[in-house]
DNA sequence: TTATTTTTGACTTTGTTTGACTTTGACTTT
DNA sequence: AAAGTCAAAGTCAAACAAAGTCAAAAATAA
């Protein structure tokens, strides 16, 4: 389906400009031999305010459509995680960290189920103990990394 | 009777696609020589979430009806992945699990994104590239346990 | 026979595609 | 400056393409 298809390639712009872009409807809709109102109606009604995106434009020569994806409010918050956690940690603190995720509703207790478990002593067991706090440190990093996809 | 042949036939195409399948309601009307309520009949009487069945739809241009069968008990379906992972896995070969699990509706996205990257090549970095595989076969079952809680 | 299940088709709702027409802004000409 | 021109984007409604609903009729089961 042209909808679809059009959504799919500005979430992939989206991802290549890191979250936001500008296009040019009508240079997008020769390009994808469609009209340039399907263009519109695709970012009406994929590109919400309510699925987290700002849209603006500009008309006239030149003119353009700016996509913005907002991220979550929560994203600051685990991105101050992010950077709180250095590069060696114990499960006691990842736990205390997922404690606190938890606890202000920013991940599910499946999420930190998930978590607590790809970062235990048990699943890292094979490991040196020096190791395996530096390897946890990266892995927590990368999933709190996931929880801002 | 049409209803048990269509019921047969989805049944069939769902063992073919491995118990996730995406099918057009007129097509396959016309395809059963049937009208098209006949499909829906069939789909709301048999194929109901309490034997195991879970239905999305979309309409208008290029709509479809997705149906799901939700194979085993998911924590059977889970403990037999569990099993077949043996003690080192590709992160290539995880996504695959992963894709697995996701298209049979057994983990959400975000269940996915999370253990995708708890146990990509770029979280496990730190390891030298053969220790890399057996840890992330501990972590990738450990996370497969947390599923099933 | 009565109750249940199946079959059918008319009608509704939702989602997509297209094109004609409008508005806006930048630039050029008077 | 004012007016004109052109290149955008915006709007809207009609046509189309699905799936959903519902109730009546038909078939089957009890």
């Amino acid at each position: 389906m042209l909808a679809d298809t059009i959504a799919k390639l500005i979430e992939e712009m989206l991802d290549d400009a890191g979250g936001a872009l500008e296009l040019q409807r009508n240079e997008m809709a020769t390009r994808l031999g469609c009209v340039p109102s399907q263009i519109s109606y695709v970012i009406t009604s994929r590109f919400t305010p309510e699925k987290g995106y700002i849209i603006e434009s500009r008309r006239g020569g030149g003119g353009c459509i700016r996509i913005v994806r907002k991220q979550m409010q929560s994203d600051e918050y685990l991105m101050h995680f992010f950077y709180a956690i250095g590069n060696a940690i114990s499960e006691r603190e990842v736990l205390a960290y997922l404690g606190n995720l938890l606890g202000n509703d920013l991940i599910s207790k499946r999420s930190y189920d998930i978590i607590a478990s790809a970062t235990s002593n048990s699943a890292l067991s094979d490991l040196a103990p020096e190791a395996r706090d530096i390897v946890r440190a990266k892995i927590f990093r990368h999933t709190i990394l996931a929880l801002m996809k």
